[in-house]
Formats: structure tokens, sequence, C-alpha cells
DNA sequence: TATCAATCAATGTACTGTCATTAATTAATA
DNA sequence: TATTAATTAATGACAGTACATTGATTGATA
């Protein structure tokens, strides 16, 4: 008999859906937990990925930015304006190119960048106990299967670290 | 000495910190396809989660869903709106209590929530052998951990199975 | 009963994220 | 060179997400 609808354990959530479910929740409550220590810099998380980026990165297009960051796909024009309004960001016309932009960090968004790393790292430590050692590289591994070739898998991929030995990448 | 800044490995992201942008991208990535995927239905993968959830736990009032959802945190009245108008979901003051309103499925909103479960069976068949067996308990364990207390992880946990065995929900 | 606190739903506000489209510019091709 | 296609950034539209506040109702307490 196929267990498909009303059997003794009827209603429980096939383990997979329970990942599913468990990505997204993970995702909210990391999400939370980073406003509530970004608050003090008066940043959101999305902000605060482009000014780490832009501190690794710099100078970037917009459009070269929008490639590495995992938070948003399309172009991040409207997440950049703010941080320019806040004088985080600094946009310069391209010489060369006159539809592109070049974002740097201004010293005050260097200064707050740096602060941003300090609390990620903080926010590292207060959870790495979560995560058995043993059990991490296997948990890194499925997720990045599930990413790989997709946008925002692209965008990390590009982040990681990899970038000097150039043979995974083939942007 | 500390390997803190610029070493020859200098810009490698820490595995924690890979970990933490896996489970965005992931959560993205796969958002993305499940709304490909319901967009016949015009449905968002969020509508989808309050039909789900109606079609195995109706009626519920407004709070009551809320705390069965992973997808939100407030109280989710807009999201049902968009589901009323579209005469999927049915609010019906409650009369024991004026400040309730009871939610149900329609009758189309019962057929649309039969067609998202065959869809997300779907995604999930898709996606599951990317996930070796063995592994996923571990990835569980781990993703519980995190969000366990959470409002996230406690709309998660009253929504497993679990609830007719009673001892691990106290809510 | 009268008062105060708690609960439920709705709403305002701001920001996020996705998709589609537009305008300007550059590159490719005839 | 002239035309067409591709690229870059910006923007409009819409739904989602978070947090705070409001108004009505109910429950608890004096």
């Amino acid at each position: 008999m196929i267990d498909h609808e009303n059997t003794q354990q009827a209603d429980m959530m096939p383990p997979i859906e329970e990942l599913r479910y468990l990505i997204l929740a993970a995702q909210r409550e990391g999400n939370r937990l980073l406003a509530e220590a970004l608050r003090p810099l008066r940043l959101t998380p999305s902000q605060a990925e482009v000014l780490r980026v832009l501190q690794e990165h710099e100078p970037l297009s917009l459009i070269a930015l929008g490639d590495l960051l995992v938070c948003e796909t399309g172009s991040p024009s409207r997440l950049v304006q703010r941080l320019v309004e806040d004088g985080l960001v600094e946009r310069i016309p391209s010489s060369t190119d006159k539809r592109m932009v070049m974002l740097t960090l201004t010293d005050r968004g260097r200064e707050v960048a740096a602060k941003v790393a300090a609390l990620e790292s903080q926010f590292y430590e207060a959870n790495a106990g979560l995560v058995k050692d043993a059990s991490l590289p296997e948990i890194l591994e499925v997720l990045w299967r599930f990413v790989e070739g997709k946008p925002a898998g692209m965008a990390l991929a590009r982040r990681v670290g990899r970038e000097t030995e150039g043979e995974t990448l083939a942007l």
C-alpha cells in the first residue's frame, strides 16, 4: 500500500519539505538577528553586504557589484542610492564608458564597513557552536549543489575567496 | 602569528560566513524556482504556504494562521486579503469573539491548494537527489538548533507533524 | 460594576526583492 | 558609415517583510 494520504502517520511533513522550510526559517531568523546587530550602525543586512563587498573589491560598477551580491539579482541601483545619500558610497561616472558608474567607499564608508566586519565576526562566533565542524562540510556541499549555476550561487562563488586560483570560476 | 588579515590566503571567506550566504542563496533560489512553478496558478510562494496551512488546519483565526507560517511574523492580514479577493479564502467573523475572524478555504481554494501540494511534491522530487539521505538528518539538526525558540522555528515546529505526540510542542 | 491590561485584526511606513521596461551608450555587423 | 544588437543604469509596478501603532473587543482585577 502506498503511504499516500491518511495512514497512521498522516500529516507527517516529509524531510525534504522540512529542509525547505528550515532554510526559509534560518534565513529569516538570521536576517533578524543581523538586522538587530546592525541597527546601531543604521544599516540593513543588504546595505551591509554592499559595504563589505565594496570593501574587498572596490571600485566596482553597478553591474559588477550586482554580480557579487547574494542579496539581490537585478541591478542594485536603489540599494546603492541610499548608501550614497548617507555618504558611505561614492558614485563616479566612468570616463571610458559613459554608461557606467564606478562605486567606491567614502572614508566614512570604509570606517563603517570595518565596523560591519567586526559585528559579523561576533555574530559568527556566537553561532559557530551550533555547527559541529564535522557536519559543516557536508552541509556546505549540499547547499552548493543546490545553488550552483544559479545567480545567487554564482555571486557567492565569486566571493568565497577562490578568485586567485581561477580554475573554478569561469565568469 | 595570527592569520588575521593579509597572509597568503588573505580574502578566504570563513566557512561559517559561507554557510550564512549559502542559506541566503538557497532560500532565494528556492523561492525563485517555486515562484516560477506557481505562476500558472497565479500564486506567490507565501500565498501558497497560506493555502497549504489552511488545507491542513482550517478553520484558523488570523493569529493562529500567523503562528503556523514560516513566511511571516506579524499578522498576515494583507497576505490573506489577496486570497480573499481572489476567492480562495473566506473570512467569517467569529460569533463567540467579535475580535476574531475565522479563515476557511473556499471550494476553489481547496482545489488550488491540492494543485499546490502536487506542484510542491514535484519540486521536492526534482531536488531530492541533491541531498544524500545520510546527511539530511545532520543538516536538519543544525538548522533546527539555529531556529529553535525563534518565531519562524516555532511556527515550523507546530507544522512538522508531531502535533499528535504532543510532548515537544508546549505552545 | 468600573478600570485596566491583554488580545486580535487592521493599517501606516519604510525597506526588500523580482520582473519588465526604458533611455543612453557602446559594440557588432552589413 | 549606417543600422542593428547588446550593455548599463535607472525606474515603474507589484508583492513581500518588519516594525510600530490603532481601534475594537475581551479578560482580569479592584
